[in-house]
DNA sequence: CGTATTATTGACCACTCTCAAAAAACGTGG
DNA sequence: CCACGTTTTTTGAGAGTGGTCAATAATACG
């Protein structure tokens, strides 16, 4: 819950034309991409690089929405409660993803570290003057928000049509693709969120995604050396079972 | 299937330096609301307005997005399809609400027209040259985006975590701000919709929605003149319901 | 007025949830 | 490093919410 507070203003080792920002290694996908020097200046002023603790709590729903953040490394989950504590997690961020965008200046979601995180903090005061004057940087977060809706509406097909079975399949493949970038081969998933945060994301309950997970290893769809791993046997049948035929 | 489409450049009724777009009753909502005269002029010029009869298609998920849309007027849905024709209604859009925003040039989600309805239309290329010269537009833009965004949030939580009960009460108290802007009295709703899309926005099937209708109506909180229209009795009560307690 | 479509109601069923216990993993201090 | 307690995950048995299939009723439409 105590984020250590690291000044980068200092820190300008970007002269050149095309700089990047130096804080995580994004290359094209992190915000400041595209800077040219005096804009990057301007950028690291009003940044702060925060490091935040696993599971500790970035800022709550209703919370008043004083900042902007893109992940730099670790990963966040977002989510939403009811009053009687059931929860939905709407998303899992990994590094160059934004949050924090607010309606009427309260945040919509509690945004929550999953591990050790870093994180570039930007004050939405001035993140707005900033806005401003260097429109790539808007065109930017208007990008990003539009890919996240489409994310949510994904999503939304997800929770609202898919059986269990497709929501697990549909989750391996994302994270499939999101961590490794890639569909093929068998790749070791190093699965970041508990249980619990698995199933509050696909509207499921923990012993639902255990033993939909039992029945993928006994089917050979995949291994899990450990509970936080998973390796990704047959990419293609867990892609046909995602999309639901 | 056949938009009509009607030329507006020549109708510069605005010179004053607040004008409204005039092809629709939205005021301070509407896209065009806070323009100075000579901005209004380009706004027109980019701008074309389209009606679109009932229950055509605007765009299918998937196709080129060389449009960005807004309803002037009528409602609109939003939905995405599986394989095997499962349906998820991501969104019901009324007067003010953008559409057609895309993730790498096409769109995310089908659009349809749920009765005779009224756009704006405008062609993505040139958008993006007003956009660059009209900041506020950009901005008016993202808020839009973010808004729905927020929108999306809420509505993966009503698909993940609430009972058929509380969806549909959800669904009826969103209505009864969205259509009359109050909670109280007791207001008349006309569903725009059928049970099928009501169902398909809710994650549920037509059965359900219907029988939990009934058990609305047999407790009391509403009465349905007809199967189209919905008369809420105890707002407060079914405000209750929709949050969980 | 007859036909097609949509909505309601009923009976039954199954997917997923709930409750419960066992097993495994994790963390802590001796 | 191991014993211990705690937490997380897995597995099992049973139940319930909402789905499926089917028939009836109401509505829309030509």
């Amino acid at each position: 819950m105590v984020p250590l507070d690291t000044p980068v203003q200092e820190r300008e080792k970007a002269e050149a034309a095309q700089v990047s920002c130096g804080h995580c290694d994004l290359g094209a996908l992190a915000f400041c991409s595209g800077l040219k020097a005096d804009q990057f200046r301007r950028f690291l002023g009003v940044l702060r690089q925060t490091a935040v603790e696993a599971h500790s709590t970035v800022f709550r729903e209703g919370d008043q929405a004083l900042h902007l953040y893109t992940v730099a490394s670790g990963a966040v989950k977002l989510y939403k409660l009811l009053s009687d504590g059931r929860r939905q997690v709407t998303a899992f961020l990994f590094p160059g993803d934004f949050f924090g965008l607010s309606v009427n200046g309260a945040y919509a979601y509690t945004a929550e570290a999953m591990g050790q995180v870093m994180l570039c903090r930007f004050p939405r005061v001035k993140l707005d003057v900033l806005l401003g004057d260097i429109p790539m940087l808007e065109k930017k977060l208007l990008e990003a928000t539009t890919h996240e809706l489409a994310l949510a509406h994904e999503q939304m097909l997800l929770l609202g049509r898919k059986t269990a079975r497709e929501k697990l399949a549909t989750f391996l493949v994302m994270l499939m693709r999101r961590l490794t970038g890639r569909t093929d081969g068998t790749p070791l998933l190093a699965l970041t969120m508990s249980r619990s945060d698995i199933a509050d994301y696909l509207g499921l309950t923990i012993e639902t995604v255990s033993r939909t997970l039992t029945a993928f290893r006994k089917d050979g769809l995949i291994t899990c050396p450990d509970a936080n791993h998973v390796a990704i046997k047959l990419p293609d049948v867990l892609l046909r079972i995602a999309e639901g035929s």
